[in-house]
Order: C-alpha cells, then structure tokens, then sequence
DNA sequence: ATACAATATATCAGTTTGATATATTTGTCA
DNA sequence: TGACAAATATATCAAACTGATATATTGTAT
C-alpha cells in the first residue's frame, strides 16, 4: 500500500460528505472542524494532487467565467481506504495549549501576568462558545441524517469542554485571590 | 533579534526552573506537561545546540564513569528573551483530536465504530484523570513555592477538562442510545 | 472608476515529528 | 556470576506540516 498521512483522511473524509475544491476545504476546517483538526493550504492542495494519482479522488474541473475551479469527489477506492482508517483505533489525541505553557512559566513573570493570560484565554473561550451554541441550535433540525448526527457529537464535545474551560478560568482567578491575601 | 521559534522558549522555560540535560528535558516534557504539550528528541538536541550558540543557554559537561552527559542551563539574556516571550499575547491554543476526527467522519462506518471510539477515549481518560488527581494531592504540600503554584493551576486545568471529556463521553452514548430507539 | 474583500490555486523555507542508530550503565532474574 | 532487558544519553534524517507569500480573477461598496 502506498504512504498514508493523516492529512490523506482528514481530505477523504470531507470529500466523502460532498465534493469539494482546495478552497472549500479550506473554509470547512476553519470553521465546521475548527475546534479539533486544521490545516494550511501548503498541505491541502500536494495532498489533493497525491489522491488523485493514486486513484482515491477525481478531479473534475468547474471553472466559471474566467475563475479557476477544481472540484474534487472521491472514489470507491479512496472510500474503502478511509473506512479502513476509520476501524483503527485512535493513535494519537493532543492538546497544545500555548496558553497552559505560558502558565506554567510563569513564575518568571509573576502571578499579574498569569492573570492576563487567563483573562484573555476567557474572553476567547467565551466567544467560541457562542459559536458553538450556534451551530449546535442550527444542528437540531437537521437529526434525522447521519452526517450530522456525527457533526452534532462533536459540536457538543466542544461545547462541554469550552463550558469547563470557563470553569476554570473562574476558580484559577479565585485561587490566585486566594494566594494573594 | 535572532530568529525565535516556540520551542526555543519550551526549552528556555523549563531551563528557567533547573539545569537539565536533553533526556531529562524529555522525559519532563513526557510527564509533567504531556496534557498539553510534546516534543521530540529531533527538536530538543538541534534547539539546544542553537541555543547554546545564541548564548542563551550555556553547555556543561556532566558525564560520569563512561555515561556522556551534557547539562544545560539558562543565562541571563536567556531568561531576558524568555520574559519577552511570557508576556506577549498567546498567539495559538490547538487541539488535535484524532477522535473527534474519526467521530465527525463516522458516517461511512456507523454509529457502531463512533461508540468503540468514545470507549476506547472513555478508558483512555479515566487512566489520565487518575495520573492528574496523583499530581495535584502531591503538589498540595509544595503550594508555598511560585514554581509549584503555577504548576498546580495547570493541573487543575487537565482534571477540569478530563472530568468535562468523562461527561461528554457519558452524554454521547447515552445520545446513541436515545437514537438508536 | 476605484479600491477592497473574497475566491481560487500553488509553492517554499523553516519547523517539527517519528523513527532509527549508537553506546553505556543499571537493575533483575536465575 | 552471568545474561538479558530496561533505562540513560546523544544525535540525525526523511517525511509531514505550517505560515507566509505569490498570482490572478470576481464581486461589492463607495
């Protein structure tokens, strides 16, 4: 079998759903896979040209007017070879919060700049929650279809885990207070 | 300035606490900050050397019998350019989550898969929750130290979260269920 | 008309991983 | 005591990936 990134199943697996060009593909990780999975286009688009040599995308070309469109849809191949990725278990999870990192250095800047970082880390977190909630309440008519039923379990992990970021975000502040008396 | 990338300051962090040699950065990485953040051999060794050149760190022979050993430690314009780094905005928290990958894209292999991987999650979170519990009841007698404090806030964010996943997890299967009816 | 944002593909230097190579010391079981 | 595995320790490299940049067209607002 040929080399296999994880990168192959990440494009095989939102081609699996729809077909699509680099560009959308681009736009659906920045938003609907945003909370757990990215990546750039200096990826996405040798990773699409790779597939299709090896067999497991089609391109198809959907220029419009004088704009440059290539559209791609997998292929019972490429579907067979994310199935197969699909049954394996889970090799790696990871978190890389720079925040926690600078949180933990801290103790050269002293607890104000640990205070900061926190208060920004909030503000975000904040935000993306309300994004979430969004695309959660948006979901809820969509339940009878499977696609989304898998969409809707993530969103709602994403949506637990930023609830409990909060948290956090809450007692470390109080726990600072705490030490600083 | 030179050119700074983030393991420069990984590296200059735990520095900053104690003189240690790359494996024992390693394992450091491996044990206390392996919630949210990595590294490997074939960027500390390189990182450590540029360092070294950049004076920010300095080297030390500490071989003993025939054991080669090299101990680093950081220097003032080090830590200078360290402190720089801490209290500048966090430019990017991520998550990976190869689980929430095969979760969203599911919808080839079946609910069936999607509850084999929250399971295998499931099990693989309560080990890791069990590992931060130990960490925090043993930081508790060192909470008068600034180092240990700010170590303490991180791994009461790793237990947050990890309580947060066990929910989503308990949640997720019993939402399979109510879908499976 | 003009400028700005969005659409669209592509490439590349620099960063990082994961695997592997090499060698010594320490611990353990018989 | 000897034999074997595990831990200690440094180093390198191909492959993967990011972040930035280049290029060009279309749509929108002023």
């Amino acid at each position: 079998m040929a080399n296999t990134k994880k990168m192959d199943y990440v494009l095989l697996g939102l081609l699996s759903h729809e077909p699509m060009t680099g560009y959308e593909i681009k736009k659906r990780l920045d938003t609907t896979l945003r909370f757990f999975w990215g990546a750039s286009y200096g990826s996405i688009y040798p990773t699409l040209n790779q597939l299709e040599k090896e067999g497991k995308v089609i391109k198809e070309d959907a220029s419009s007017n004088g704009r440059e469109k290539i559209s791609y849809s997998i292929t019972e191949y490429g579907k067979d070879s994310l199935k197969e990725w699909l049954k394996k278990p889970v090799e790696k999870d990871e978190l890389r919060y720079e925040t926690l990192l600078k949180l933990f250095f801290g103790n050269e800047t002293g607890m104000e700049g640990a205070k900061e970082h926190i208060e920004r880390f909030e503000e975000k977190c904040k935000g993306e929650l309300l994004i979430l909630n969004m695309f959660a309440e948006n979901l809820g008519q969509y339940l009878q279809d499977d696609t989304h039923k898998h969409y809707y379990l993530t969103v709602k992990f994403g949506i637990k885990t930023y609830e409990s970021y909060l948290e956090w975000c809450h007692e470390a502040k109080e726990q600072i207070k705490e030490w600083e008396k």
